[in-house]
Formats: structure tokens, C-alpha cells, sequence
DNA sequence: CCACGATACGGAGGCTTGCTCCGTTTTAAT
DNA sequence: ATTAAAACGGAGCAAGCCTCCGTATCGTGG
């Protein structure tokens, strides 16, 4: 596993962080990995233990929930993923659905997972830091573009893109329903009257406002 | 003369139902709402026992899984959700909009509900086949007034709907966020550009297709 | 190289819950 | 009242969670 560096803190007075703690860390989070991939993000905690070769003590010192071993399981690729929609081509709107579609994907990555989603993506993990904040990137330059309305927060949409994990999580017959899922989001977050061509990017915010009020 | 009861019977080979067999069911549901209500659905099943008076063995022999006894808790109140939803009011697509919060906030009914609400959706249980073919009548009626897209299967969103039920059970923060999750999805039916104010009725599907495919 | 204090390790053990199995009791029919 | 089918009850075992504390290991200063 990556050589994680310390954390922020390094007061002089303290000592070095100890080899066996690097070591354990990193041998725990290889079987979470495999134990979770294997029997989904509710296997048993004591199989992680056993399996990373270590007392069971020592991972609960090490993560002291489950929720801690979970969103530290899942972060590295949650950066990745952040990094690698820099290089989405296209329109905005379609940079967005890949966005999402890799989402889904991601959540799906252990059994269970999808579920929990939505709690990883609010743990402010260094992974679910730059995801949010790739989301909003994304999110805003279609906004700006007036390819979605105005009026759409990211936290609201990174819910729905959890909610479609896990939709698409319990019906695992259709394979093909978490693209129409994403897209049934996308479609809903653009403004109503069609963009017709005279979208310019130059503009700031073309305010097409939704008529629809909420409130009947 | 043997079997004179069984007259009104199907079969003739077969017993009435015990008495202590309805008793106990009904004890049984009673206390699971209680227990639910005030634990979650992930509450001791022992306790959903001790307090219907009954042992354990009689709880596993009516409800084998603490899904069917989830399913059977939940039943009645799924089964008045499609009824009432007869008397909405006002255009196809705010009674779908009603409809879908109604859902939501059935799903919210016990703590923990709204992740095994899919689930419970596809039991097959008299409430749940209700709201399914009520869902089904809302949206296909929207569809044939052009109001909502003609390719949207009501599956596709009813898993939307419970998806967006974890959603929001998640953020308790946020009291308004069902509201926008279920526009966000109403929004996502409808045609692109926008419904022609006549409504047709003789037209089937119409096929105002959103030219989006997937891939590329 | 060694001694020592700080730190981390390990896993036994206490607790909760799930679920099964089978001797006992209740029920409906005769 | 008798009888057999059906249901009841709860002891008991398995599994998992998490804590606690005696023991082992590490980094450091001498």
C-alpha cells in the first residue's frame, strides 16, 4: 500500500511515529480490502484482524469504528477518481454523467458499500474532500455555462448520485438501469427550456429559471 | 359428515386455522410496530418477542426472516398509501410528485427503514403490489398526456424513489431535502422541451424521445 | 550497546443477538 | 373424552462486537 505520510501534527516534543504502527496500518487496510471485497462491508472485523495478521485490539486502536476502517478502505480510490475527471471531454453536462456514472461505480466497489455511501462522503476523508470538491467544479462550470439550472446545490446532487448507488445496488438483474438512472439525474438538472444554441460560454450565468414552484 | 366445517373451506382434507395462530400473529405485528418504532428496524427481534408474550420459536414460525416480519409491519400502511393517493389532485405530474413524497415519508416510518425499503418493495405483499400498480397508473397516465417521458419504466423509478428515501434519511439535517430530491427526480421525467399544453388523449406513447444515448 | 519509559500489541472474556431444535402444550375434530 | 396434528416455548449454541490489561516492542538517551 502507498507510503501514507504523517498526518499534519509534528510537534517537536512528540516522538516518531512507530514502524510497527505504519505497518500494521497498512497490513489492515490490505484485508479490509480483500475481506471486504469478498463478503461485502459487513464482514466480520475479527476476519480483518486475522486476516492482516493482527490482535483484534489493534485494529479497533487503529479504527475505532467500523465506519473508520470503511471510508479509510475506500479512500485512495475516491482520490483517484477525483484526479482522473480532469481529463473528461465533452460538453459539461456530459463530463457531469461520467462524473456520476463513476461514482455509481465506485460505491459498488464492495458489497454493501452503496448503502454506507453516503456516509463516506461525508467524512471528510482526503478522498471525499476532492471528490466534493471536483463535483462542484464540475457542477458550477455547467452552471456557468447555463447547462444546468442555478439553483442545484452539490451536496443534493452528490445525495442523488448516492441514492442511485444504491438503487442500482438492489436490483443487480439490470445491468443497464444505473446509466438510465444518471441520466434520469441529468435530465433533471437542466433547465427546462431547452439550451437551444445559444448557450455562449462567455456569458455569466444565464439565469433560466425552472417555473415550477414547489407548493401546490 | 366428516368435515362438515370444511364446507366452507377450500380444501377438505385441511384444518381451520388455530386460534392461538391468528392470536399470536396479531401480537406479534403489534409488538413489532412498537419495537420498530421505538428502536429502528434493527431492533432485537428477542424483544419484539418478549413483548408480544410469545417465545422466540413462535416469532421465527410466523415470520421466518425479520424481513417477512419488516414486510408485515409494514403492509397496512402501504396498502392505505395507494388508496389515498386516488384523491390527489391537480396535474399528472404533481400527483406523481405527491405520490412519491408520500412514499418517502412512509419510509421514514421506522429508523433504518428506508435502507431495506427497496426491499420491502419487491416483496410482493398485498400493500406493496398496491402501490406498484398505483405508481404504475400515475405514471403511465402522465405519459400518455406527454408529460412525462414515454421510455421511463415505473420499476426504474420506484427504485429512484426508495433510493431517494435512504437519501434523505441520511441528512436529518435537512428537513426540505426530500422536497428537492423528489423535484430534482419529477424534473428528470419529464419531455425536454417542454409539454405542448395540448393534451392528448387518444395518442399511446408518444415518443417525444430524449435523443441521448449512452456510450461515446 | 544497553536500559528504560512510552507506546502499541494481543486475545481472553463478557455481552448481545440470531436462529434452531425438540420436548411439551394447545387445538380442532371425532 | 380421545387423539393426532399443529403450534408453542425457551434452552442452547454459534457468531460477532468491543473492552481491558498484562505483555511485548520500539525509539531514545546514556
Amino acid at each position: 500500500m502507498r507510503n501514507r505520510r504523517a498526518l499534519l501534527i509534528e510537534t517537536p516534543t512528540e516522538r516518531a511515529v512507530r514502524s510497527d504502527v505504519q505497518r500494521n496500518r497498512a497490513l489492515l487496510l490490505e484485508a479490509a480490502a480483500s475481506v471486504f471485497s469478498e463478503r461485502g462491508v459487513d464482514a466480520s472485523l475479527e476476519e480483518v484482524a486475522r486476516r492482516a495478521k493482527v490482535g483484534i485490539g489493534t485494529l479497533y486502536r487503529h479504527f475505532p469504528t467500523r465506519e473508520a476502517l470503511l471510508v479509510a478502505a475506500c479512500d485512495d480510490r475516491l482520490l483517484a477518481l477525483a484526479q482522473q475527471s480532469r481529463d473528461y471531454a465533452g460538453t459539461p453536462v456530459r463530463a457531469l454523467a461520467r462524473f456520476f456514472e463513476r461514482i455509481v461505480d465506485h460505491a459498488s466497489m464492495y458489497r454493501g458499500l452503496a448503502e454506507s455511501f453516503g456516509m463516506v462522503l461525508q467524512s471528510g476523508s482526503p478522498g471525499c474532500h476532492a471528490t466534493t470538491e471536483e463535483g462542484r467544479r464540475l457542477l458550477e462550470r455547467a452552471q456557468r455555462e447555463g447547462e444546468v439550472k442555478s439553483d442545484i446545490s452539490i451536496d443534493d446532487v452528490l445525495a442523488m448520485t448516492a441514492a442511485i448507488s444504491i438503487a442500482a445496488s438492489q436490483s443487480a438483474d439490470d445491468e443497464k438501469r444505473i446509466g438510465r438512472l444518471v441520466q434520469m439525474l441529468v435530465d433533471g438538472l437542466r433547465p427546462r427550456l431547452g439550451p437551444s444554441a445559444s448557450a455562449k460560454p462567455g456569458g455569466g450565468g444565464k439565469r433560466v429559471i425552472s417555473r415550477r414552484t414547489r407548493g401546490g
